[in-house]
RNA sequence: GGGCAUUUAGCUCAGUUGGUCCAGAGCGUUCGCCUCACACGCGAAAGGUCGCAGGUUCGAACCCCGCAAUGCCCA
C-alpha cells in the first residue's frame, strides 16, 4: 500500500505510476459505475505494484457544492428549518458535522470492494490546505485577467437558487406551444396594419419587452422600423428596431426583445442599447417590475397572460410547437435563463495548449475517437460561470469596497493592502458566493500533492499515469484538468532540478481511460431516482467481491455501454468457483504424486531440474517470474506450456493497451477451456504433469491477482504452502518467455483434441453413456499423424473412453453398417464400432453425413471455382493459392468418404 | 441542425492490418451425463443470407458512398 516496492527490486530509472481517484461526492453511495471504475484503478495499481513499478494510487473526495448543500437543505426542511433560519456560520457547522457522520461512508464502500488505495493519503476537496489551492488559483487567474466579473445572462437554477455553468444544463426536446401575439402599432394610419404579430415560447417574458426586432432587409416589415408599438398589458412603449439576428422564415418574422430573459435578446439589447428589464425574483416568480402580475408563478404567469390576452383579442393563434429547454443536470428543474452579476472564466486562452497535448499524444484517450469530442468542445469553449450562490464551498476571495470597486486577495489582509494601495481605507465586504465544485476539482492532479508548494509529493508524482473516469464528465473534469495542469504546473522545479518546460512533465495524466457507462437492462442509465442500480454489497454478498469485480471487467469493452443485471455477476461467481474447485483438485493432486514418489521435490532446487535450459529459466523465474521452470517432455506440456505463455503474452499486451475487458476474457478461456478442460484431465491420465500443473496454477494466480485479488491471495497461499505474512504481490507479475510459445506444439495438440471430440461427436448421437467403453478406429493418411497420435494414445484412449484403439494408416474398409464414422477433416476419419445399429439410428447417422456432405460439396464447388478463376490464380498471393489448392484435395477427399459411407446407409 | 457511436445466433456481445472468419463466446434452448475438482459442473447439438442498397477488389462482416433504425454528445 506504501509507495514503494516491497521487493526493494524497483528499477531506479522507472517513472512511478501514480492515479488520482477520481473523487466521489460525500453525498455518494457506491453504485454499480463507481465499482467499475474503481476496479478498473485497482487492477491496474494492483498490475504495476506486481511489475515493480512505484505505485501511488491518491484517494479522496469531492464536497460537491450543489449536491451537498441540497441534501443538507432538504434534512433541515423536514425539521422545519431553512439554512436562513441558522444563518451561514452554524448551517456550515451543520454541513461539516454531516460530512463526518456520512461523508467517508463511499470510502468505507471502496475498501470493502477491495480497493487498496493509500488511504493515509485520503484528501478532501474542502480542507484547509485544498482550499488555499484553489483560492490560489483564483487569485493567478485574476491577476492574469482570466478571471472576470460581469453581468450576464446565465443559467438560473430556482430550486438550488444558484447560477449553473453550461455544462450543468441538459437541453431536451420538450412539447410545448408558440405564441402568436398582436402588439398594437402607434400611430398607424390608412392603409398601415394596426398590429404587429410576434411569435414566443415564453408569454411570461412579455412582460420584460423592451422592443420587436425585424430584419432589417425584410420588405414586409422594414418601413416600420423607428415606430412604436404599445406593449399590452404593460402599456409601455416600445421600439421597432432592425437586426440581421432576426431570422425572417420564423414565426412572423418579429421577435420580441427581452434582454433580461433571453442571450440572444441580451446580445440585442446591448448592440442598441435598449434597457434589461428584469421581471422575476431568482424563485422563477414574476417581481414589481411585472405589473399586476407580481408574486406570481413564472407558470401561473404564462397562463395569465395569455388569458387577458386572448380577452383583449390580441391573441393571434397558438400553435403546438417542441423545441430544446434546459433543464438543471442536478434538479432537473427547468433552467432560467437569468440576468445577473457573476464571477467567468475566460477560457480561449486556457485551451490552446490543453488542446495541442491531446492532438500530439502526449496525453492518449482510451478509446481514442474521445479526441473529437473534445476538440470540438475545446475549439468552441465559452467563459465558465464560476460563482454560485451557495454557502458550501470554497468562498470566491473578493471584497467589495462601499463604492463598488472590487479587490482580489489571498485573504483579507491582502486584499485590504490592495484597497489602501489603490486609496480606499473603508469597509470591505467579502463576496457572498461560492466557487462551483469545478473549479476546486479541476486542481486535484497537483492540489492533492500540495500545490502550490513544490512538495517533494508533486515532483516525485507529477504527471499522474492514468486517469479513470466516465466520458459523461469529459467535459467538467478531464478537459478543465488539463487546462489548470498546463497553466498551473509549467515551470515548477522537478525532482532534478530541472524546470518543467516540455510539455510531457506539465500535462496532468498521459493516459486517459473512458471506461463505459453501466446500464440496466433495459438500456437505461443507473440513476438513484429509477432505483434501477443494484446496490454493490448486495451483489457482494450474494456473488462475492472478487466475482463483481470480475464480471465487471469481463462485461466493459472500452468505450461501449455494457448492460449489466444482476445475475450478470454467475459470470465471475462460477469463474471463482472453477478456479477453486481447480485448486482443491491441483492440491490433492499434488500431495498423491508426492506420497507416490516421495524423492520428487516442487522447489527449484528439484535435482531434475538441473539441466542448462531449466538453470537459465529458473534464474529467469527469480527475476521476472516466468512460466519455464520446468522444462516439458510430453506434447501435452509443451502445449500448456505455450498456451500459459501465450495467455501471459496476451495478457501484459491487453494490459498495456488499456484493453482490460481483453485481459479478462484471455485469462477466462486460458484457464477455462485450456488448463481446466485440457491439461487437469491429462494430469489425470498423466501424473507426471502434475508439477507443471502446479506450476502453471501458481502462474495463474499471480496473473489474475490484480483483478480477483482476495481468491487468488487465498488459494495462492494454499497452493505453495507460503506464510500469510508473504503476500503473493510481493513475487513479480508473470512476463511471458515467448520462445515457449509453441505453434508447432499446439497444432499438433490441437489434432488430438479434434480426434477426441469426433469420437465425442459420434458418443454423443450414438447415446453412449460415458461410462460405456467403446471399439475405436482413427485411420489416418500421412505417417505423421500416425505418429503423432501414438504418441497421444494413452489421452485418446482416457478421454475417448476405449475398450479397444487401433490407430492405422488409411486404406482397410469398415462398412457403415458395423461402424460409425466422422472425419478428420481431410487427415483421416473415426470409426466407432456399433453395437446394433436401429432403423432410427441408420437414419440419423444418414441426415448427419448428408448435411456434412452437402456442406463439403458447396466448400468444393467454392474452391473449385475460385481456383478456376484465372484472375484470382494470376493476382492472389502465392500462399493463398498454395492453402486454396490444399483445400480442394482435402476436400474431395472427404467427399469420396462421405459419399461411401452413405451408400451403405441408404 | 452538427458531431460521435452502434446495428453480427432468441438475449448480451467478440471478431486485431480484407484471404482456414462461408463467422465466435457467454447466457438461454435441446439431447446425454452425479465420468473419483467443480451440476456455480461435464460432453454434444441446434441456431446467423454479419441493418438495407450500391461500389472498390481476384476476394469484404471487415474498405468507400448512400439510406434506415437506435443511443450519446453538442447547438
Amino acid at each position: 500500500m506504501k509507495p514503494q516496492d516491497p521487493t526493494g527490486r524497483r528499477a531506479i530509472d522507472k517513472k512511478p505510476f501514480v492515479i488520482v481517484i477520481p473523487p466521489p461526492n460525500i453525498t455518494g453511495i457506491l453504485h454499480v459505475g463507481h465499482a467499475l471504475n474503481n476496479t478498473i484503478q485497482d487492477t491496474y495499481i494492483r498490475y504495476h505494484r506486481m511489475l515493480g513499478h512505484e505505485s501511488l494510487w491518491l484517494p479522496g473526495t469531492d464536497h460537491a457544492g450543489i449536491a451537498t448543500q441540497t441534501k443538507i437543505e432538504k434534512v433541515m426542511r423536514e425539521e422545519g428549518l431553512s439554512r436562513h433560519d441558522l444563518g451561514r456560520e452554524k448551517f456550515l457547522e451543520r454541513v461539516w458535522e454531516w460530512k463526518s457522520i456520512y461523508g467517508d461512508i463511499i470510502i468505507d464502500q471502496l475498501r470493502a470492494l477491495g480497493c487498496s488505495a493509500d488511504w493515509r493519503r485520503l484528501r478532501f476537496t474542502m480542507d484547509a490546505k485544498y482550499s488555499a489551492s484553489v483560492i490560489e488559483c483564483f487569485v493567478r487567474l485574476h491577476e492574469q485577467g482570466l478571471i472576470y466579473r460581469g453581468k450576464r445572462i446565465i443559467n438560473w437554477s430556482p430550486l438550488a437558487q444558484s447560477a449553473l455553468s453550461d455544462e450543468e444544463v441538459i437541453h431536451k426536446v420538450t412539447e410545448g406551444k408558440l405564441y402568436y401575439f398582436k402588439y398594437p402599432i402607434i400611430g398607424t394610419k390608412g392603409k398601415e396594419p394596426e398590429y404587429l404579430t410576434i411569435a414566443t415560447t415564453r408569454p411570461e417574458t412579455m412582460l420584460g419587452d423592451v422592443a420587436v426586432a425585424v430584419n432589417p432587409n425584410d420588405p414586409r416589415y422594414k418601413h416600420l422600423i423607428g415606430k412604436h408599438l404599445m406593449l399590452p398589458l404593460m402599456d409601455r412603449e416600445i421600439p421597432i428596431i432592425g437586426d440581421d439576428y432576426v431570422d425572417q422564415t420564423f414565426g412572423t418574422g418579429c421577435v420580441k426583445i427581452t434582454p433580461a430573459h433571453d442571450p440572444n435578446d441580451f446580445e440585442i439589447g446591448l448592440r442598441h442599447n435598449l434597457p434589461q428589464i428584469n421581471v422575476m425574483d431568482t424563485h422563477a416568480v414574476i417581481n414589481d417590475l411585472g405589473g399586476r402580475f407580481e408574486g406570481l408563478d413564472r407558470f401561473d404567469a404564462r397562463k395569465k397572460i395569455v388569458e387577458e390576452l386572448q380577452l383583449l383579442g390580441l391573441v393571434d393563434k397558438i400553435e403546438s410547437y417542441t423545441n430544446s429547454v434546459g433543464y438543471s443536470e442536478r434538479g432537473g428543474e427547468m433552467i432560467e435563463p437569468y440576468l445577473s452579476d457573476q464571477w467567468f472564466v475566460n477560457m480561449k486562452p486556457l485551451a490552446g495548449p490543453a488542446l495541442k497535448v491531446v492532438e500530439d499524444g502526449l496525453i492518449q484517450f482510451h478509446p481514442e475517437r474521445w479526441v473529437n469530442t473534445y476538440r470540438h468542445w475545446m475549439t468552441n469553449i465559452r467563459d465558465w460561470c464560476i460563482s454560485r450562490q451557495l454557502w458550501w464551498g470554497h468562498r470566491i476571495p473578493a471584497w467589495y469596497a462601499e463604492d463598488g470597486r472590487i479587490y482580489v486577495g489571498r485573504n483579507e489582509q491582502e486584499a485590504r493592502a490592495k484597497a489602501l494601495a489603490d486609496g480606499y481605507e473603508g469597509k470591505l465586504l467579502q463576496d457572498e458566493d461560492v466557487l462551483d465544485t469545478w473549479f476546486s476539482s479541476w486542481l486535484w492532479p497537483f492540489a492533492t500533492f500540495g500545490w502550490p508548494q513544490n512538495t517533494l509529493d508533486l515532483q516525485e508524482f507529477y504527471p499522474t499515469s492514468l486517469l479513470s473516469t466516465g466520458p459523461d464528465i469529459i467535459f467538467f473534469w478531464v478537459a478543465r484538468m488539463i487546462m489548470a495542469g498546463m497553466e498551473f504546473m509549467k515551470g515548477l522545479p522537478m525532482k532534478d532540478g530541472t524546470l518543467r518546460e516540455k510539455p510531457e512533465d506539465i500535462i496532468p495524466f498521459r493516459d486517459v481511460y473512458f471506461h463505459n457507462i453501466i446500464r440496466d437492462q433495459q438500456g437505461r442509465k443507473m440513476s438513484k431516482s429509477l432505483g434501477n442500480s443494484p446496490d454493490p454489497f448486495d451483489l457482494i454478498d450474494k456473488y462475492g467481491t472478487d466475482a463483481l469485480r470480475f464480471t465487471l471487467l469481463y462485461l466493459a469493452p472500452l468505450g461501449q455501454d455494457v448492460r449489466f443485471g444482476e445475475e450478470s455477476c454467475e459470470i465471475g461467481r462460477n469463474f471463482a468457483n472453477k478456479l477453486w474447485n481447480a485448486t482443491r483438485f491441483v492440491i490433492m493432486k499434488r500431495d498423491e504424486y508426492e506420497s507416490a514418489a516421495p524423492n520428487v521435490q516442487f522447489e527449484s532446487e528439484d535435482t531434475e531440474l538441473l539441466n542448462s535450459e531449466a538453470e537459465v529459466s529458473a534464474e529467469r523465474k527469480q527475476t521476472a517470474g516466468v512460466f519455464t521452470l520446468r522444462p516439458a517432455t510430453t506434447l501435452a506440456d509443451k502445449w500448456m506450456l505455450s498456451r500459459a505463455n501465450r495467455a501471459a503474452r496476451d495478457v501484459r499486451k491487453a494490459f498495456d493497451a488499456y484493453e482490460i475487458n481483453e485481459v479478462t476474457k484471455v485469462l477466462y478461456d486460458f484457464i477455462w477451456k485450456d488448463y481446466c478442460d485440457w491439461y487437469l484431465e491429462i494430469v489425470k491420465i498423466q501424473p507426471a504433469s502434475t508439477p507443471l500443473a502446479v506450476e502453471i496454477l501458481e502462474g495463474i494466480m499471480r496473473m489474475l491477482h490484480p483483478i480477483m485479488p482476495f481468491l487468488t491471495e487465498e488459494l495462492w497461499h494454499a497452493l505453495t504452502g507460503e506464510a500469510k505474512n508473504v503476500l503473493i504481490g510481493q513475487d513479480d507479475y508473470i512476463t511471458p518467455d515467448t520462445y515457449k510459445i509453441d505453434d508447432a506444439a499446439e497444432a499438433e495438440f490441437a489434432f488430438v483434441q479434434r480426434s477426441v471430440e469426433a469420437v465425442r461427436l459420434l458418443r454423443s448421437t450414438l447415446n453412449y453413456a460415458p461410462s460405456k467403453a467403446i471399439d475405436l478406429v482413427i485411420q489416418l493418411k500421412i505417417a505423421e499423424d500416425l505418429a503423432l497420435l501414438e504418441s497421444a494414445r494413452t489421452i485418446i484412449e482416457r478421454l475417448a473412453r476405449t475398450a479397444s484403439f487401433s490407430i492405422e494408416r488409411d486404406g482397410k474398409e469398415y462398412s457403415s453398417k458395423e461402424y460409425s464414422s466422422e472425419l478428420l477433416g481431410g487427415r483421416g476419419q473415426v470409426f466407432v464400432k456399433l453395437e446394433a445399429r436401429s432403423e432410427d439410428e441408420r437414419l440419423k447417422e444418414r441426415t448427419r453425413l448428408e448435411k456434412e456432405l452437402e456442406r463439403i460439396a458447396s466448400q468444393l464447388n467454392a474452391v473449385t471455382e475460385k481456383l478456376g478463376n484465372e484472375s484470382f490464380v494470376s493476382k492472389a498471393p502465392p500462399a493463398v493459392i498454395t492453402k486454396e489448392r490444399e483445400k480442394l484435395t482435402s476436400y474431395a477427399v472427404q467427399l469420396e468418404k462421405l459419399t461411401a459411407s452413405l451408400e451403405e446407409l441408404r
